[in-house]
DNA sequence: CGATGACTTGACAGGTATCAAATATGGTGG
DNA sequence: CCACCATATTTGATACCTGTCAAGTCATCG
């Protein structure tokens, strides 16, 4: 079974057909080092992707050289629908780790949609919950402090890693620099770190030997940010029936 | 033929079949006053709405009393779908002007995506550009200061008219107060009022009696704050054909 | 072991929030 | 149609938060 087809699998019953259609659609997988710019931005739309291995994230600059990263991808996650309706790439990609990344083309979506209805009542889903998600990201750069901010994002990170890895190990290790975590989060590299080692001694958050980090209090945080975990399953009800 | 079926066939040719399906989901339109809370945050998603006549916008509060506008909703606009896969209400939806809405069952989609792919394919489409603006919402307020982020609400404001009124009429009257304007892009009721004033003495923009207001030079705003124009047509190209 | 990049620390500047008061606007009832 | 009230906007003083800059520390890697 082909990424894709594995990580629709999750959500609905997927028949013989709809693998068939499926497996036509793949491309081999592909891998990229560390910090490597696997999509630039404003370029003629080619791939989308799923996530194998690996993190990677998908960011938009600002004429004078600042940075927003938009979202972080993880595996499972699939990487370029907000390109589709202009046909052109809208963000750009760079992994933070290594990455395993499986191509596949826009057009597969033609065949989905014709198709495997139930497939595409899924990506619809799942770009609802990419809104969703956006909408709490708005709120926290918008309306709240660094200090918050930061929770928001941790918070948000350790539920977007159950998905596929159901109990974390502590402490973790997060394969983003002090400026990338800036540039998520709408803050400075040096006001992230002064910000982190805050948590650290309020008790919130450990971090040992560089990148590891550890939440200490996972509730405290989520009631300072009222925070809302929507890295989690969809809604099928509203699904078509086979 | 009824708001959704009127918006939709906008992007592709609607079949008198599809035309029969979404004539079923479509319920009676509903009018509200001006700053009348449609839909309150948490409740059981029971409607998704098209925007027939009037300004609304979606919201969401923090703990602390603090409000981040999320979209603001024009005529043609969906509301609702960043709640479809928690099947509850992520955003709170109010009144800007009087408007008059057109609800459907969230439901229909069940009976759009196995019966009229095309249908599907559009509001995938939709969903995706959704997307797409947020991203650039992202940026805008995560790294742009006060005046940039301004710049950047008034641009895709009239970019967003534009969609369903090709020529503006100047001035234009917008429905929202300096609080509304600060919430919608992170900053506070003052600083909206200080920033507004000073883009009128730049010469970017005028006021007439209070709420009237008129770009006076888009292409200089424009390149502020590097502009591009996500309120267009979508790309059909993967679409499914009939 | 030196070089490189990331993180930390501190001084300072600048932008935005907060608070309060004054002014303008719009709606309502008499 | 006017007077009044509630609401929105403007203005100014001040405080706070975050950015900027620069130097110093630390870890990693060749």
């Amino acid at each position: 079974m082909g990424c894709l087809a594995a990580k629709l699998s999750n959500y609905v019953h997927l028949t013989e057909r709809d693998l068939a259609h499926l497996a036509l659609l793949e491309r081999e997988e592909q891998t990229f080092p560390r910090h490597h710019e696997i999509v630039a931005n404003g370029e003629p739309l080619k791939n989308l992707y799923i996530v194998k291995e690996g993190w990677a994230y998908s960011y938009v600059d600002t004429r004078d050289g600042r940075r927003q990263i938009v979202k972080l991808h993880m595996p499972g996650d699939l990487i370029g629908f907000e390109s589709l309706p202009s046909a052109t790439v809208a963000c750009s990609v760079r992994s933070a780790s290594t990455v395993v990344l499986c191509p596949f083309l826009p057009e597969a979506l033609q065949i989905v949609f014709s198709k495997a209805e139930r497939l595409a009542a899924i990506l619809f889903a799942m770009s609802c919950r990419d809104q969703e998600i956006m909408v709490s990201r708005l709120r926290a750069i918008g309306r709240m402090d660094a200090r918050e901010r930061l929770i928001q994002m941790l918070l948000d990170m350790i539920n977007q890693i159950r998905l596929t890895d159901a109990d974390i190990q502590w402490p973790l290790t997060i394969p983003l620099s002090q400026t990338e975590i800036g540039d998520y989060v709408g803050l400075t590299n040096v006001h992230v770190s002064k910000t982190l080692i805050r948590l650290e001694r309020e008790g919130l958050i450990a971090r040992t030997d560089g990148y590891r980090l550890e939440i200490l209090n996972e509730a405290a945080m989520e009631r300072i940010v009222d925070y809302e975990n929507y890295h989690r399953a969809l809604d099928t009800s509203w699904f078509p029936k086979y």
